[in-house]
RNA sequence: GGAGAAGUACCCAAGAGGUCGAAGGGGCUCCCCUGCUAAGGGAGUAGGAGGUGAUGAAUCUCGCCCGGGUUCAAAUCCCGGCUUCUCCGCCA
């Protein structure tokens, strides 16, 4: 959520910034309920204050036994009207907070200005996509063939968009995991292991709610929403939290399942581990003083593409144009892992600064050396994706028969060196 | 799932409709005293959100878990919710 005063007092850039994202954003509206708004509360006060004045004096009255029957008359009267504009200004501030909760975060500066993808900006690239002297084979085949991956029976279970490891393909996936978290918390992560289900008031905090609610998996009967990722839990464990400045950045890394309902993406990547209602991540998440906030999103990309360097799978890193950043980011850099069978790069990990946009929903501050408060900065990115990465590897490290050699950072947490 | 109890500031806690703009401890900060330490004495210690104002001073409004309600007036009475604890049931 934007600051409303922010909003209110420099609509023009606001107007400005926003104009390179896509959609319409009713900042107008915003700015005039405001004027609206306190203009009632202006009033609602000076009734207040006379209502406690006057309440103090018929209480004085009452102790003294005299006569209070005029001013209490007045006073209901006093009361009807303020239950009046208070109702008022209730509507006004609802509908003021929707349509904050449905403006998006303003770009940083230096984010490319585009419409879509075709203007990410590549930052860099590690390592050459391998050249095959053979047909290289999709993970889903690699998978089947192998035996490690079966997506009938994971339809005949669930349904469209699971899957099922089985064997080596279970041990990988849970090897890919632990090579990440045990990289990470190495790294100065604190390992958490959240909940998977959070309530109504986590997901606003973060910005899923409400406005993709869609794209979310509810369970019925509860308030409670399946996570479509550990920022979610992570970031809302210091919700309504004034954390010490000292303690900036809090640095942590989480494997959770993930679960995302994907409306609208019916028909893209239909096959294989790459868009599924459930996957496994491991998400990294930071907590940053506003002035080291963007040198912390370099740092935290940085320390997401370390697994695939330790794994040595080719990558690139994009920075992405102001159509294609997140609602809640004002700045993304997306790490893109080379996938033979797409003859592409496919995004594996984001990572974004969310500045104090998801720090204002949610309300984590930090107390400065001086006393005073401010919003932390928020940060995540993926680090990274499992399922994806495992059908990276399955990809990029297949053999001719149909086997896949197991990268050497990995054995140890595999125990075996090759899939046959 | 059932029954009961409870939620007040950093912690403990008083508080039963107007004197609560929240007692009292503990802790913390500062000062005094003593050669040092301990003990003792004194002072300070609700943060936060929002209005007017210049992002100052000042001032007002809202804050006793959250949301409603009753009343001229609510920490206090009523309703709903959340959380914690105890017992029972169930269970990994």
């Amino acid at each position: 959520m934007l600051d409303l005063r922010f909003v209110t007092e420099n609509i023009d850039y606001v107007r400005d910034a926003l104009s390179k994202r896509n959609g319409k954003y009713p900042i107008e509206e915003i700015a005039a309920l405001n004027e609206e708004r306190r203009s009632l509360i202006r009033e609602t006060e000076r009734l207040k204050a006379k209502k406690n004045a006057s309440s103090d004096e018929i209480a004085a009255l009452k102790r003294r036994e005299a006569d209070a029957s005029a001013l209490i008359a007045e006073m209901k009267l006093a009361g009807e009207e303020i239950k009046e504009l208070d109702a008022k200004l209730n509507a006004i501030e609802s509908k003021l907070g929707e349509l904050l909760y449905s403006v998006p975060n303003l770009p940083a500066p230096n984010v490319p200005a585009g419409k879509d993808d075709r203007y990410n900006v590549e930052i860099r690239r590690s390592l050459t996509p391998r050249v095959f002297g053979f047909e290289p084979k999709p993970h889903w085949d690699i998978g089947e063939g192998l035996n490690v991956l079966d997506w009938p029976r994971a339809a005949k279970i669930s349904g469209a968009r699971f899957t099922v490891y089985k064997g080596a393909g279970a041990r990988l996936e849970r090897a890919v995991c632990n090579l990440m978290l045990d990289t990470h918390t190495q790294n100065g992560y604190t390992e958490i292991f959240p909940p998977f289900m959070v309530n109504r008031d986590s997901m606003l905090g973060t910005g899923q709610l409400p406005k993709f609610e869609e794209d979310m998996f509810r369970v019925e009967g509860a308030n409670y929403f399946l996570i479509p990722t550990a920022e979610v839990p992570v970031t809302n464990l210091h919700r309504n939290e004034i954390l010490g400045e000292t303690e900036l950045p809090i640095k942590y890394c989480a494997y959770t399942a993930c679960f995302r309902a994907e409306a609208g993406s019916a028909g893209r990547d239909t096959r294989g581990l790459i868009r599924q209602h459930q996957f496994n991540k491991v998400e990294l998440v930071k907590f940053a003083r506003p002035d080291d906030s963007f040198g912390e999103l370099e740092t935290l990309t940085n320390d997401a593409e370390r697994i695939l360097r330790i794994l040595e799978i080719p990558y690139r890193v994009v920075l992405l144009c102001t159509g294609d950043t997140g609602f809640s980011s004002c700045m993304t850099y997306d790490i893109e892992v080379w996938m033979p069978s797409y003859n592409r790069y496919v995004e594996i990990s984001s990572c974004s600064n969310f500045g104090d946009f998801q720090a204002r929903r949610a309300n984590i501050k930090f107390r400065a050396a001086n006393g005073k408060t401010a919003y932390v900065h928020t940060l995540n990115g993926s680090g990274l994706a499992i399922g994806r990465t495992t059908a990276a590897i399955l990809e990029n490290f297949q053999n001719a028969d149909g086997g896949v050699t197991i990268p050497d950072a990995l054995r140890k947490y595999t125990g075996f060196s090759i899939i046959k």
